[in-house]
DNA sequence: GTCTATATGACGATAGAC
DNA sequence: GTCTATCGTCATATAGAC
């Protein structure tokens, strides 16, 4: 019938408490694998940045794997947070293909030359005997179905050929995204994405892609959605 | 005055044998990180498996470091080889610019996805502390500036539009092929280049690539190189 | 060139006191 | 939830005998 004790905090305070000092370790993790290398995390290094013993971190992690998997999941919600948000802004602001793939794909890229470590850890597997659980990698799951989803609209809209099907022209785009993200963080990791060698290319790349799968468009799709006429293949 | 005891090998011998150590450790060391990731390569574990002490590693290599510098150099050279082969012999046997692309990279992508732990050692750097050095690196820049030359060549041959330079075209191929290899090996590591989910879409890209950047031929290349009409683009 | 012996240290992880 | 103490393992690397 008493009030919870000062000693003995609410448990949901208790527990945001927690969950900031998880969030403390994930970020601390996130530095030392910046400078020493994703296989190159070491818990007594992230124990003695946070200024406790390597044994204290065993109550928030119940192994190293854990945390790999934590951080796995927290890169994979972020990325798939930051490309909702593009996909469905751009479903409604996009006034070409070209407009939606530039925007979509110069966000994706820029997350991923600027979060080299979790890119390497989310897409090149650089750890020993690490896999990410189900639950850790579901976001990056949902990223490709939404993204796929996104390809049919625009097949409906007329602005994506039909003939092929939305997964195949997907997969050829990704290999440009990760050509161009692998490319940068590969030959030149210290630029930026607005002066990158590699990043830059992408207006090209775009125009490329849309030479190949841009569908024509339609007096109706004009209409609703505007001029796309720059789109249509040159005659050489 | 005379010849050399049995005891006491000549010197030439010797140093073949030498070679032929290296060349095992070398071998070990790469299945070894092929299982154990390219950081998790051990020095014990390699003398493990060749049946001696850790510490006579050290007379052939110095430190763990010049062992992975050894790996790099190795593994630059090889697909630097493979590459000049397909070069030059395609500059000789291509009959079009499709042809001569889709045969060059599809060399260099198998090489990358039948090679992982090399892919990975040369292009991804996941050893913390390592740089390669200056010889081990060279192949690598050698096997640039050829494939630069080709398309200087390519357009010469009036394959290959010459209003953009040849450095910008070749850097938008290599976001293709990184594009390819990256993808195949992060998502599906045991598909063959054959099958791969990836690898299998390189004719499209090329095919992309090709009604992007491939120039009209003129009739005194057709008579040259013969017909390459079918590169040319289709009106839509 | 190979060995034994050893220096030196880090690592992940657990037990148990407070 | 944090600590001390410790286990067990492995690592790279060197010294010096044979």
């Amino acid at each position: 019938m008493t009030a919870e004790p000062l000693s003995q905090p609410a448990p949901d305070r208790r527990q945001r408490r927690r969950q900031e000092t998880i969030e403390e370790v994930l970020d601390i993790a996130v530095e030392i694998m910046a400078t020493d290398g994703v296989a190159g995390l070491s818990l007594g290094e992230v124990a003695r940045r946070m200024g406790i013993r390597p044994p204290s971190l065993y109550v928030y992690f119940p192994s190293k794997l854990a945390l790999y998997d934590a951080l796995f999941a927290r890169g994979a919600r972020q990325v798939h947070d930051v490309m909702a948000e593009a996909y469905g802004r751009m479903l409604e602001e996009a006034t070409s293909f070209e407009d939606y793939l530039y925007t979509t794909s110069a966000t994706y890229i820029r997350w991923r030359v600027s979060h080299p470590v979790y890119s390497q850890l989310l897409y090149w597997r650089p750890v020993p005997g690490f896999t990410p659980s189900e639950e850790a990698y579901a976001p990056a799951v949902a990223m490709v179905q939404q993204a796929i989803g996104v390809f049919r609209e625009m097949q409906q809209r007329g602005w994506l050929r039909d003939d092929v099907p939305a997964e195949d022209i997907f997969r050829d785009w990704t290999v440009i995204t990760s050509g161009v993200s692998s490319q940068q963080m590969s030959n030149a990791p210290d630029e930026s994405f607005e002066q990158g060698r590699f990043t830059s290319a992408l207006p090209g790349l775009v125009a490329m892609f849309i030479r190949h799968y841009g569908a024509s468009p339609t007096p109706a799709t004009v209409r609703r959605h505007g001029n796309v006429a720059k789109r249509t293949a040159r005659k050489r």
